[in-house]
DNA sequence: GTGTCTGCAAATTATTTGCACGTTG
DNA sequence: CAACGTGCAAATAATTTGCAGACAC
């Protein structure tokens, strides 16, 4: 995925944390603050906390990464891809990315509530492959 | 509801603290820390924001109240009542429990993701009655 | 009466801010 | 080189803890 652009595109430097920050998050797939923050450590010492936060604040606001909550977990981020569910294994606590068929949700969703939708969140709490 | 029977019935006692908590979330529907703090403190005007948090961990872990986690809100409280999905009016930031067909949600779910769903959380984004 | 709960104050953790300096484009 | 971004330190906010006294049962 091409951050350097992605970052350009919404107006924004494209600064070796910001690179970073970026790299780190799609790689973990769903990470929270801290781990972000330890694993950029490693690589640029100097980083500050405060660099972290600035970022991932102004991050969500571009659309470039998404926050991801869920019930127990600390907040999380995720880079902003297609339009997805989480499946949570209630036994590992690992979260699986699942697409699915957005149409046919939408619609049994909106007879239910009879109104339009947006958008949806859904937290699925599963027992994964591994964990059977 | 019968709050204190719900406390003695996990072994907890009933102390005027906690009836209140609970009926100042159930009346509230969706309800912040802070907000609960600050109606708390216009009945008993002693009560310690540290017993607030005490208390609101502790309801969880029994399974009175249970935590909503909705993306750029607050961390909300409600009262544990029936599987119930949100609306939430992306204008006025209401949010509405909605009880939906349980099983036939489920069905579609467990058959696009290929497993076994215990619980989920849904979150839909709509536009309410009011706003349109 | 006793074990649990509360309120308090202090400790800890999480997040934000302002500003001088450094870097990107 | 101008605007933007970073790192630092301090400020603020959020949450947790330990303990002495109070209260539920």
């Amino acid at each position: 995925m091409d951050f350097h652009k992605k970052l350009k595109d919404k107006g924004l430097k494209a600064t070796p944390q910001r690179l970073l920050i970026l790299t780190i998050i799609s790689e973990g797939g769903h990470i929270d603050i801290e781990t972000i923050y330890n694993k950029i450590k490693k690589i640029i010492p100097s980083i500050s906390i405060a660099t972290i936060y600035k970022n991932l604040k102004l991050l969500v606001e571009k659309g470039i990464i998404k926050e991801v909550n869920i019930s127990s977990f600390k907040l999380l981020y995720e880079v902003n891809t297609t339009e997805h569910i989480h499946l949570i294994c209630k036994n590992c606590k690992k979260i699986f990315d699942m697409e699915i068929n957005n149409t046919e949700f939408k619609k049994l969703l909106e007879n239910n509530i009879q109104n339009k939708i947006d958008k949806f969140e859904i937290n699925a709490f599963i027992i994964c492959k591994n964990c059977l």
